[in-house]
DNA sequence: CAAGTTTCGAGAGCAGTGCTCTTGACTTCT
DNA sequence: AGAAGTCAAGAGCACTGCTCTCGAAACTTG
């Protein structure tokens, strides 16, 4: 409580980093592989209590018993701190996306996109401050680097995969009123994504997309607050709109 | 730049508050009205260079001349300040489509729903920080408090607007498969709007919000890079597809 | 095994932040 | 004219991100 102005806590001397003998692809790579995570999962511990603008270095090394300067040694900066959770946070999404996916027959495409709409949107009622990190106003002076693009589509690849199944299994892409410019695009995207998704059905899929977060994304922000109270009725009515949208049912 | 440790700052001397003789309500009242909006001004202005979570109170006041302790007397905290600049772009972002709206004859529901979609995008293009600020991740400890749902009603108002001209000039809700909780919910709603606009009206409506704000979000938030660069396209389409929905055509 | 190199944690320090409190000058009301 | 209220300024506190240096470990090489 006492000693102020230099930066002093209480160690906590779990994992003391040399109660462990060498061996094994070296020690030191093994114990700052593991400090890294335990770095990240404190910040992560942090973002969930006070949020990402207020997420502070000097916090976590606090409670890791450590001191701030020592932090730099696994993170250059807070942005890159940042950024490790992002691509955490896009993976963790991703990962509970797939898994609600492959939880349902193949064939039964209703099924896998109600699954995987319910796991999106209870991933970020479960989490909501790593749902801001990455679908919310992005931090100012960030740019996302490449690194996260591909954690990022792992989520829409589910979404995209359940698509081109229901299009290679039968039904698919009627109207076409398409507009030149958008369809040479979707059609470079859908090759792009690997799938087999006509641009008719890919726009549908956009639109969907967009749809989707963007209803998790206001209820999660406050956007709903003295609009809609039954929040969970309200998605699954939309969830059904969506399936007839993609006509999936 | 010499002269460390305390605040300095070459004073500009517009409006030196005191060239000004009595008379007229109060020189006080005025010069205060002023000099907050003074305040805003600046802070918007910082706002759209570093945006909200960098904006500092300090660094407004270095702009205007003052010390940072002044500005206390307008605001007492930053998150005082950040309340005020955000019914400011509430009520921006509600003029905008407000004025949009009344720029297309009220019969024709089509341009109308039109006009104000593209004017929403366009503001939040222009304004890209003061978007974020309102439609984004609300900042961490925040809460809204309710001076600004007036102005953040007043886009919904416009929108709901046009659906209720539309429900009484003839067309309007067909399907009822409405789950019972949102109905009676949306009944609610309906009639607290004020306007005359039928629940399974009312819920394509908010199916249109929803995604209207989510294509908006995605494309300022950075959700489209590397996923569609044609976004004037991308959008016209989706206004097609919303005013399909609402049968608006 | 010993010498040299790299990696690490600690500490001090800088510039910046939000916010508080006090002080003295000014305006406004009685 | 005196009392009451309002204001900008300054000093200061606790905090932040980040940099730099230093000595002690852990590795690598001879």
């Amino acid at each position: 409580m006492a000693a102020p102005a230099t930066e002093i806590e209480a160690a906590q001397p779990e994992v003391p980093a040399q109660g462990r003998t060498g061996r094994a692809g070296g020690v030191r790579a093994r114990v700052r592989a593991e400090l890294t995570a335990e770095i990240k999962e404190a910040a992560r511990c942090q973002l969930a209590e006070v949020g990402a603008a207020d997420l502070s270095l000097r916090a976590v090394a606090r409670e890791l018993g450590m001191v701030s300067s020592a932090v730099y040694r696994y993170f250059a900066s807070r942005d890159e701190l940042l950024t490790a959770l992002i691509i955490d946070a896009y993976n963790a999404l991703g990962a509970e996306a797939e898994s609600a996916d492959a939880g349902v027959a193949r064939a039964d495409l209703e099924g896998r996109f109600r699954a995987v709409g319910r796991a999106i949107r209870r991933w970020g009622l479960a989490h909501p401050y790593e749902y801001a990190l990455i679908y919310g106003s992005p931090v100012p002076g960030y740019v996302a680097p490449d690194d996260t693009i591909a954690a990022a589509s792992r989520t829409s690849l589910v979404l995209t995969g359940i698509l081109a199944d229901g299009h290679a299994s039968a039904l698919g892409a009627p109207g076409a009123e398409l507009p030149e410019a958008l369809r040479t695009e979707l059609e470079r995207l859908g090759t792009q994504l690997g799938g087999d998704v006509p641009p008719p059905l890919l726009a549908r899929g956009l639109t969907v997309w967009m749809g989707m977060f963007g209803a998790v994304s206001f209820e999660l922000f406050g956007q709903l607050h003295n609009v809609v109270d039954e929040r969970d009725a309200l998605f699954e009515f939309e969830l059904d709109r969506w399936i007839g949208l993609l006509e999936l049912r």
